[in-house]
DNA sequence: TACTATCAAATTGCGCACAATCTAATTGCC
DNA sequence: GGCAATTAGATTGTGCGCAATTTGATAGTA
């Protein structure tokens, strides 16, 4: 009764739409593997690479909304943050307006930080071996796949 | 809706080829939840669902080919095969020709898991919004990328 | 004022992923 | 046979990501 001794073919099994799938998350391993790469000598994880980014070019943001940039929630962002500040990458402190919000900014050792990492993009592109244009492409590619998908979230709403 | 204050600029400091990786994991998460919304009810997890499939199909595989298959080693094979062993949907048992390999194999519950799931390839596929061309240049373009930065990923192997 | 609802962040619990290490079995070589 | 080198999995430790809950602050309202 194995279903081994006679497959149908070599690729009926996992057809096309799964293939697709499963290539995301290939691709996205392999992309943190070169960030890792890229970002471990400098004590940086790919997340903190983002958030740091994104504290350093919109100035102080809140947990909020720095979890809209990065599409992640508080679950995720407030150890993320604690160990950063703890690296002593980035500052954390209450708004005083607002006691229920928490204002990140980058400390001059996270700019330091920042400044020290070379043109990663440029590595990340090169290693791609993706053209500019096809690097458009992809890109636009999978911000229309991934808002079709985020609207398609809820199926039973009604 | 107000961005705080006066920004230097809205993408000047994130650029192309960098939101490119952030495109890319944000699309898988969004895969990801379109996944776990269609797997969550059949008590299955993504990667758990690709190993069944994998098993179910493959026939009795040892934890380092299905490693291979998807792209994951012991560290995080071997605790899920023990969760989906606990959870009765597939068996493990060592080779007798050789006691270090460990033989994962679908069980009938596992076999019933997999039948009772529906079409989600073709779920996956309608909510991705896109065609099949389109898919299947995804695909390809994944494939190119994901072997070209694992190929760059040694860089200062010379 | 007091009471409720809402909001922001933190916390808890679970699973995935990887690096590094460990254990046990096999192979190779003498 | 005996012993080092290799191989296969498992284990440990750390970090990411999400669901659910909790804590504390702010509105909103009678």
């Amino acid at each position: 009764m194995s279903p081994s001794n006679s497959t149908p073919g070599p690729t009926s099994g996992l057809s096309l739409e799964q293939q697709i799938c499963y290539a995301m998350h290939t691709t996205v391993r392999a992309f943190d593997a070169v960030y890792r790469d890229l970002l471990s000598e400098h004590g940086l994880s790919y997340p903190q690479y983002i958030a740091l980014m994104s504290v350093g070019e919109h100035g102080p943001l809140t947990v909020g909304r720095l979890g809209e940039l990065m599409h992640l929630d508080s679950g995720t962002l407030s150890p993320l943050l604690k160990r950063m500040e703890a690296a002593g990458l980035v500052g954390r402190a209450r708004d005083p307006q607002d006691e229920r919000r928490v204002l990140v900014s980058v400390t001059a050792a996270g700019r330091d930080r920042l400044a020290g990492l070379g043109d990663v993009p440029r590595q990340i592109a090169v290693r791609s071996g993706l053209s500019r244009a096809q690097l458009l492409d992809l890109q636009r590619t999978l911000q229309a796949v991934t808002t079709a998908l985020q609207n398609a979230d809820v199926p039973t709403a009604g």
